[in-house]
DNA sequence: TTTAATTTTGAATAATGAATCAATAAAAAA
DNA sequence: TTTTTTATTGATTCATTATTCAAAATTAAA
């Protein structure tokens, strides 16, 4: 019997991540995908059931290479929570920063993913943002981090910021460097816009 | 000779805010828009070029009254820096209390628009921005706020939480006050995370 | 080799829905 | 009232593209 060859699904994950972030999925043909992967237009849906979950599988990946990350992170007894924080900012910078196109497909696809959602979209989503509150918690905690703060509003706050901002970069990469946006980030969220205020 | 009846026009931009808010711009079907306008089919077809044209013009609108507003609020001399964020926040509160499906459009679908634009962007978009660019500037000059903001990027960091916490809401209603986070954001904005660090 | 099992192919299909346009309706002017 | 002009209609057209599936290709086992 035949086995598969190459890695047909990888190649069609990245080929789509191309795609749809030059023209957006809606307006992505499955065709071009197939093209850009070099397999057939039939092939994706050998591998995948229909155009949607080629775009869940791609949220999927990213989301659980990120969750990981920051699960090895919070663990760590030793960091300060400043420290864990800057670290969080790192772990989606350095995903952006490995690949733009996942910044466009993200930045454009994945709220309307998550408003009209037919299918569940990726447990690993809503474990990343858990603990990401954890990681502020803590802070709160150990009385360093701002008690005033409703995590529950704070986490979309961030989030939001965080896809504004990457998308600007993405789109605009001549005018803005993607480490000044890190610390500006880093800045924004410790220091607020108010001086001597506390 | 006949005289247009009623307000097509604006019964149209009506029902696609409806149509698109619920079902995404781009699942939103021209018929249904019609439909719920109480207008033909064609008839979209004799106010406005095209679909995209619909939606452009509905950014049109929202932005242009959100700019005359600020533009008011900058104006005014007697008003602190602080009070002038705030009034910024609520500028854009307001407009989403009054009707969350423009909110969901808003969300869903500018990002969208402003990375993949054939057509231009509606100009009060970019006026908008710089007003509130300049409102920061006027307190960083007068002392009150933090020297250490790039402006460029911040005002992307705070569009963006915008957006993500204006949809949350607006999907969520039942879990978040539109009020809550209204505050939330003036809060955040002004004290960051850090407890103490000024 | 031959057969069988599985993968790959891409042209054909089928569904969709944006946009058109010839026909009709309505109001103003003659 | 009749004519003229403009607005409105919505069934039809037509281009687009996701998806299918029968045939071809490839590899492994017999």
């Amino acid at each position: 019997m035949r086995h598969k060859e190459g890695n047909k699904r990888e190649d069609i994950i990245k080929a789509a991540i191309k795609i749809f972030a030059e023209n957006g999925y809606h307006h992505a043909k499955i065709a071009k995908v197939a093209e850009v992967a070099n397999v057939a237009t039939g092939s994706v849906y050998v591998y995948f059931e229909n155009k949607e979950k080629v775009l869940l599988e791609i949220f999927d990946e990213i989301w659980k290479d990120m969750y990981n990350n920051l699960k090895l992170l919070v663990e760590k007894k030793e960091v300060s929570p400043f420290e864990k924080f800057d670290a969080l900012v790192d772990i989606i910078f350095d995903k952006f920063t490995e690949s733009p196109e996942i910044a466009l497909v993200m930045v454009n696809e994945q709220n309307h993913l998550l408003t009209h959602k037919k299918e569940k979209f990726t447990e690993y989503y809503d474990k990343f943002i858990e603990l990401g509150v954890n990681l502020i918690q803590e802070g709160i905690d150990k009385g360093v981090f701002n008690s005033g703060i409703d995590l529950n509003i704070y986490k979309h706050y961030l989030l939001g910021a965080f896809r504004d901002l990457v998308n600007t970069w993405a789109i605009n990469r001549e005018t803005f460097s993607l480490n000044s946006i890190r610390q500006s980030i880093k800045y924004f969220s410790k220091y607020g816009l108010c001086k001597n205020c506390m």
